[in-house]
DNA sequence: AGCACGCCGACT
DNA sequence: GTCGGCGTGCTC
């Protein structure tokens, strides 16, 4: 029999960056391995027409397929595995959890130079030698400066890596230059010596400074180092989160461990990696989707070698290995862009409890506004609870207050009272922070005439006015057409805009405030790179009185001479039918207010409202975030709704409009034959937005009240959506905790 | 996802 | 008579 004749030969079983649910085998590779073929190792092979990049799985002595069919592994591709059998382990979860593709998972844990098959070296992009002046010359202009060249050699020969000792042969007048070269992760320092370094050697500053909420927070992590642990930190904006970070960070790297520090979004990183590295002396890598492959895989292999210490990167860094993992840290836990919104669709924050897990290191999650679901894992006894109640200093936390805007004269969405406000905080030579979160000049372009709305024709929404560049746009699928003068349906009517987008405020306020500047800080005014840098910088050396924005100003920023920040319209936040939106506006609220008052001036955060009887405002308003979150998980524990229950969400798209639901009907048709009634099956429904970029969009909800139960029908129901002949017409993708629900 | 195969419309 | 549209099926 083949079976017995093909038994002797051993099988390669892989994992192929494809949307495929299976596992590929192949025969040995002729050549054997320079190492041990453990798994995890990249392997070149044959698939289809071409070849790809595999990931080894398991190594076998049976295949279900008969040997002659199978093709043969063309290349070995690394000596030993880049990711620890541990994070092997954290993958696998994964792709089960998420019910997604394991070469995909695979591929989301490796950078794209090493996905596409480069060897695992690190490398630095371009050398440089320095001037006595401090200038940074080309290394192919050296002839003369034998000295200097020895120190290149030695360098470059260190794949890019100076001992502290080489680097002070450096003369002192050179390193400025060399930080910046180390900034731009062109240079770095060698750290990677197996005994804990000196502690001066680490850390910059000695005399660190903390209240005793934060002493508390940052002995009860320290006392868990070493094990697992998830510990919830809340702390208000100003509290001194950072502070508490970083002296756990010390701990953790005077054990000579590493650590990772996640967060929700780019703009954010460059402020704590100038904190950072203040206060560090370590190296620091550095990970997001602005950089190039190449530094995003000098990141990734430098903290699975040991090189650096701190990882500090947005969610795609999750996955990077480290040699000695030491502690996690997510920072915003309740951000909703840790969450991947497309393709593998994981969950930053619970794939890092995971991972802590199987590391058994700590993983701490610090948030102003923590999300639902943490603070019920914390009455759960499943992560512990840290609080930083006051603001650090004299600092007092700002005053909410709710302004009643019904029958109120308004000026193009300003209150006369807010005006009144704005002018006596400006006549203080104060800042004011105005928040929209509404980009554009309006919403709406209606017929006075006729009635007549621009729409979208390949989305259900309206068109967008954008005044400066002279065009209407869809925010939702980027078409765009020129703004038109003269109603297309009567002929006759005046077009006018309705509604308040930034633009327009930015004109009224120019127009209110003629002799102040105003800046507008949305993805219009920013798109150029290095804009908000620039405004940013505009606004802190006090050059701005009026700063007006979208979500953008929410995170992070802080402007200490701002104390007058207004809501221009919450309500807009109160009327949604995804049940998260009210936790999303309440931290939407909170976030925003924190960015006022961060100095010894107190703070005001005015909300213009029609609804101020509204339970969500005056809840937060009265009793604060805390209360709020309290309300509204009871709230949800009455509906059955997360953290009490678990849902998964189906959607499927195209451009015919009849196939989604007849698609999502047979799905819906065999869950219910499944489930049993264990799992509750809405839908299909269309979506909120139905028609979106030319394609229809229906969604299908599983809800459980336990986990087991929803996961085990999705382990039954994924093959069988996978042969249904209804799924090649449809985009359809699978969406574990959904977020949103659009 | 890619890529080939395959069966029906407007072109040299 | 061909070029090419994207529906369907397969990848060890």
């Amino acid at each position: 029999m083949a079976k017995s004749h093909g038994g002797k030969e051993l099988i390669f079983r892989v994992a192929i960056p494809a949307p495929l649910y299976r596992l590929f085998d192949y025969l040995a590779p002729l050549e054997p391995g320079p190492g041990p073929l453990l798994p995890g190792i990249r392997l070149e092979v044959p698939f289809g027409k071409g070849s790809k990049i595999a990931f080894l799985i398991a190594i076998t002595h049976h295949s279900e397929f008969d040997n002659s069919k199978l093709k043969r592994i063309a290349r070995i591709l690394d000596d030993e595995p880049l990711l620890s059998v541990k994070d092997l382990r954290l993958l696998h979860w994964a792709s089960s959890y998420y019910h997604h593709p394991i070469g995909e998972v695979f591929s989301a844990a490796f950078p794209v130079s090493l996905r596409q098959g480069k060897p695992a070296e690190l490398h630095v992009e371009k050398c440089y030698v320095l001037t006595e002046e401090g200038q940074a010359i080309d290394s192919n202009r050296l002839n003369r400066a034998p000295k200097q060249k020895s120190v290149l050699e030695k360098f470059q020969s260190h794949a890019g890596r100076l001992s502290e000792t080489e680097l002070s042969l450096w003369n002192e007048n050179w390193r400025p230059a060399v930080k910046a070269l180390i900034d731009k992760q062109l240079l770095r320092i060698d750290q990677s010596g197996d005994a804990p370094a000196d502690a001066g050697l680490l850390v910059r500053d000695s005399a660190l400074q903390s209240n005793p909420h934060q002493q508390a927070a940052i002995a009860a992590v320290r006392e868990s180092l070493d094990q697992f642990g998830v510990f919830l930190l809340e702390g208000v904006t100003g509290s001194g989160k950072t502070e508490v970070y970083m002296q756990i960070i010390r701990h953790v790297l005077e054990r000579g461990q590493q650590v990772l520090v996640l967060l929700p979004e780019i703009t954010l990183t460059p402020q704590l990696e100038e904190r950072f590295r203040q206060r560090f002396a370590v190296t620091i890598a550095i990970s997001h989707s602005k950089l190039t492959d190449g530094q995003r895989q000098n990141a990734w292999l430098s903290m699975q070698q040991g090189v650096c210490s701190i990882l500090l990167g947005t969610r795609s860094a999750l996955f990077t290995p480290l040699k000695k993992p030491g502690l996690i840290i997510l920072d915003e836990e309740h951000d909703a862009s840790f969450k991947q919104q497309e393709g593998f669709r994981f969950s930053t924050r619970d794939v890092a409890v995971v991972r802590g897990k199987l590391l058994n290191i700590p993983v701490l999650l610090g948030s102003a506004t923590p999300s639902l679901e943490s603070l019920h894992n914390v009455d759960q006894r499943r992560y512990r609870f840290l609080h930083l109640p006051e603001r650090a200093g004299n600092a007092t936390a700002p005053v909410l207050q709710l302004l009643d805007i019904r029958n109120k004269r308004m000026q193009e969405g300003l209150s006369e009272a807010l005006i009144e406000d704005i002018r006596k905080t400006l006549a203080r030579n104060e800042q004011v922070l105005l928040f929209l979160n509404r980009r554009g000049y309006a919403p709406t372009l209606i017929c006075h005439g006729c009635g007549w709305v621009g729409r979208c024709r390949r989305c259900d929404a309206n068109l967008v006015i954008h005044y400066d560049e002279g065009l209407l746009r869809c925010h939702h699928c980027g078409k765009e057409q020129p703004l038109i003068q003269r109603c297309p349906a009567c002929k006759t009517g005046e077009l006018t805009p309705l509604g308040m987008g930034t633009e327009r405020v930015e004109k009224v306020l120019a127009a209110l405030f003629p002799d102040r500047t105003v800046v507008r800080l949305d993805r219009d005014s920013t798109q150029r790179k290095g804009a908000l840098e620039k405004y940013l910088q505009q606004i802190s050396q006090g050059r701005v009185d009026i700063i007006l924005g979208t979500q953008m100003l929410a995170k992070g920023h802080h402007f200490p001479n701002v104390t007058l920040v207004a809501i221009l319209d919450v309500d807009s936040g109160l009327f949604s039918i995804d049940f998260h939106a009210a936790e999303k506006l309440a931290q939407m609220i909170v976030q925003v207010s924190g960015r006022a008052g961060r100095a010894e001036k107190p703070g005001k955060v005015i909300m213009q409202t029609r609804k101020p009887e509204h339970p969500l405002l005056t809840t937060l308003i009265r009793q604060g975030y805390s209360d709020f979150a309290r309300t509204a998980l009871a709230e949800r524990k009455e509906a059955s709704l997360p953290p009490f229950s678990y849902q998964a969400l189906l959607r499927a798209q195209a451009l015919d409009g009849k196939m989604p639901p007849l698609f999502l009907e047979a799905i819906g048709k065999l869950a219910r034959q499944y489930s049993r009634g264990h799992i509750q099956i809405l839908g299909p429904v269309p979506a909120p937005m139905t028609k979106r970029a030319g394609l229809y969009r229906y969604q299908l909800l599983f809800q459980s009240s336990k986990r087991q139960d929803l996961h085990g029908l999705l382990d039954t129901l994924m093959p069988e959506i996978e042969k249904l002949k209804q799924a090649k017409k449809v985009r359809w993708s699978l969406d574990i905790d959904p977020v949103d629900l659009y």
